[in-house]
DNA sequence: AAAAGATCCAACCGCGTATGG
DNA sequence: ACCATACGCGGTTGGATCTTT
């Protein structure tokens, strides 16, 4: 019953990502786009399994994905859906383009089900229900009209076939952007991009987070004078990476360096008590000439 | 400041389905 | 038709971080 696990061969990585896997995923997605992932462990020498690279690019690394909290909006929009589809959460995701189905998953699990318990019954009655019936039935009727007249033009041998313009989503308030190839370009944007948000007032929780916050801080970004620093001032210009050496909790130390050239830089980031600011310690910040 | 408990989410696991030989 | 393997999905977990004591 069921196949073996596919990463059990041994010197198969687990575990959080570091940024330089991330930044070889990324490479690799851009020039093959994101498929034929049991291709990726050898043509990028990641140690990780394929399922892994894939889950980490479409959960993670995908370009047009919206970090933080959840609008009122979208949290609406997830606790109908969920009432009408149940625990389909690529359905669900698909409707929401910009979250994942992993991040709706979650943030069902760990704030609408108890939300939900705690009101006791869902707010949006049955009238409501009804009416999100109907949207989804339309919607359907319009997926298929649009997958018919695909397959219409695909059976034909018309040259530039025409753009297939669908009628107005009824749950189209959240455009689904198509992902052409072009945008996997944008990845390393996406992931700076991240970097921002999460420099946001909520300070970072893994490792990877850990990872942009510091970069931002070396970079002497951050809001509200978040990631102050001294010393040397260093920019992300340059750094094409940094990974986390040792230490935990509060304290970490981190190493960032640059393509094609063996200077390294040293820090460590500090959370400043409760202010929630971050900074590097000019201190424990040198250059390091490696290899 | 430290310990303990709670919370959160990235990543893993197992299974069903799809696909190709 | 059968088998092997890749892909995709939903459930679950490990551990980092936050909050409370």
């Amino acid at each position: 019953m069921g196949r073996p696990p596919c990463c059990e061969r041994s010197g198969v990585k687990k575990g959080p990502w570091s940024p330089e896997e991330d930044l070889l995923l990324v490479s690799y997605v851009q020039e093959h786009g994101p498929e034929n992932w049991r291709a990726v462990p050898s043509s990028t020498g990641l140690m990780r399994c394929s399922k892994s690279c894939r889950l980490r690019w479409t959960n993670y690394l995908r370009p047009g994905i919206k970090r933080g909290n959840f609008s009122d909006q979208e949290e609406k929009i997830i606790i109908d859906l969920q009432k009408l589809l149940g625990n389909k959460w690529s359905t669900i995701a698909s409707y929401m383009t910009d979250r994942t189905d992993n991040d709706i998953k979650n943030y069902w699990n760990t704030h609408l089900k108890k939300k939900l318990a705690k009101t006791g019954t869902r707010e949006s009655g049955a009238s409501g229900s009804a009416e999100m019936k109907g949207q989804w039935e339309r919607q359907l009727q319009t997926d298929i009209h649009t997958a018919r007249h695909a397959l219409q033009e695909a059976l034909s041998f018309d040259t530039a076939p025409p753009a297939i313009k669908p009628e107005p989503l009824p749950l189209a308030q959240l455009p689904a952007p198509a992902i052409s190839p072009a945008m996997y370009a944008c990845s390393i944007e996406n992931i700076a991009r991240l970097l921002e948000v999460w420099m946001r007032p909520r300070a970072s929780r893994k490792a990877s987070a850990d990872w942009m916050t510091f970069v931002s801080a070396v970079s002497g970004g951050g809001e509200g004078g978040s990631g102050s620093h001294s010393g040397t001032a260093r920019t992300l210009e340059g750094f094409t990476g940094t990974t986390k050496v040792e230490g935990r909790g509060r304290r970490r130390h981190y190493r960032c360096w640059r393509a094609g050239c063996s200077t390294t830089a040293w820090g460590t980031v500090t959370r400043a008590s409760s202010a929630c600011r971050w900074r590097t310690r000019a201190s424990s910040f040198r250059n390091w000439t490696g290899g």
